[in-house]
DNA sequence: GCTACGATTCGATGTACGTCAAACAATTGA
DNA sequence: TCAATTGTTTGACGTACATCGAATCGTAGC
């Protein structure tokens, strides 16, 4: 059965976890990927997409920190993991934020 | 007499470089308070308002992040420094990023 | 059950960063 | 010229973090 992989409520949200997040350019890359894709994505297919070179312990390590900051909503579909925007939560505690950092181009 | 301490011309603003200056929780206080005072300001009095527990070194390398990243000027008056945000560099370069994440308070 | 597969965790390693005390530099005023 | 003031640089220390290989976990399909 799917599940929803742990996460900060939004009344939580901290900025200088999101900001940390944010600052390292493969979290960005695949945030950036995210954010223009719209819909939720295979965590695979989306690291295929953003064209990182590390390895997958890495990038595992990048989702979790990407979701506990709650910048993105993990769920687990058998052996893979659909991820997502949290852009209606970030969009209420820090308006504009993703627009001024994922935005641009 | 008066001179501008270095600083990076808005072409070369790197978003990692102004991401994780402004990830921390000392140097956004700076950030904060100068983005709420409109004018520019002595340091020493924007340090006192910002009212961290922190050295003057440390204080005084916080000062040089922000400014190494292109988020502040900082110009020589006597003994003293004045600080301002560069507004419309950051505007130009980033819409929209400062009042994200200094706006909220 | 057993095996293959996708993803995470563990352990280790190197590097970057925040912090301070002490030393240094530059300016002001006597 | 000298001393006080203001701010920076240097050097050191501890911690946090990005990264990877190897081991582990959970699910799918036989």
């Amino acid at each position: 059965m799917p599940r929803t992989l742990p996460e900060p409520s939004v009344d939580s949200f901290d900025l200088t976890v999101i900001l940390s997040a944010l600052a390292d350019p493969g979290r960005r890359a695949l945030m950036t990927a995210l954010y223009h894709s719209q819909e939720p994505i295979d965590c695979s297919v989306l690291a295929d997409k953003a064209d990182l070179g590390l390895s997958n312990p890495t990038i595992s390590h990048h989702y979790r920190v990407l979701r506990e900051a709650g910048l993105t909503r993990t769920i687990t579909e058998g052996r893979q993991r659909i991820v997502r925007v949290r852009r209606d939560d970030m969009e209420k505690r820090f308006p504009g934020l993703l627009q001024a950092v994922l935005g641009s181009r």
